[in-house]
DNA sequence: CGGTATCCATGTTGATACTG
DNA sequence: CAGTATCAACATGGATACCG
């Protein structure tokens, strides 16, 4: 189990936070390709699977997203030594910790879609 | 105390609610409105003053945001029959309904802070 | 005071073609 | 297969001027 850590943070820097937060969440397809990541955690899930089961996403678009993933520590690259070379993307262990927040997310937007409706 | 909603929701309809939190949580200028408005709680906060405020908002973007926080229900607007007339924004009781979700954003966004530096 | 209208700079995304 | 390069389209936001 983990130390909670006790947190004091300025305005701006729970806005600095909160930024940091969304530019994962907050984007087009990072949360689409980590879901899919996620719900396939059994199965090699390669850049052109990937880009099939994304629906809409380009390569372009793909593969700037998954290298952002990477360098935040969220997904995996692994280069299979297969001929033609395919190349492997998974969710970490820390990667998993999205999930929670979606969730918050997911009950305030079906909460409030009733409200407003 | 509000009944406990059991939801069940398809991956698609989950997505449709992050995107709607998102849409209010996930722009430039709403947080910092909501959060404005928030600690000023007791102040009389009219367009000009909010305008002060909030760094660098135009008139523009402060008046469209402040529309849709009050089509979302998150935000009163009250015109005064002052000479000239001000007008007057408040947080609704149900806006506050933000502040929850956003402490999640503030705590992962921290956390992740931590993670990759 | 509390906005709206207009025009423009910028960044983000898509389409297509191409490479190792 | 797994990308990159290039160009075009579009959305977002800022600056300025103006109105009731």
């Amino acid at each position: 189990m983990e130390t909670p850590i006790k947190r004091e943070a300025t305005c701006e820097q729970e806005l600095a936070a909160i930024r940091d937060s969304l530019e994962i969440l907050g984007g087009k397809w990072k949360l689409r390709i980590m879901r899919y990541l996620n719900n396939h955690i059994d199965e090699k899930n390669t850049f052109k699977k990937i880009q099939r089961e994304v629906e809409g996403i380009s390569a372009k678009m793909l593969s700037k997203e998954l290298r952002e993933l990477e360098i935040n520590l969220l997904v995996t690259r692994t280069v299979m030594e297969t001929r033609p070379v395919t190349v492997n993307y998974a969710m970490t262990e820390y990667g998993l910790s999205v999930f929670p927040v979606t969730e918050t997310l997911v009950d305030w937007g079906l909460n409030h879609r009733e409200k407003i409706k």
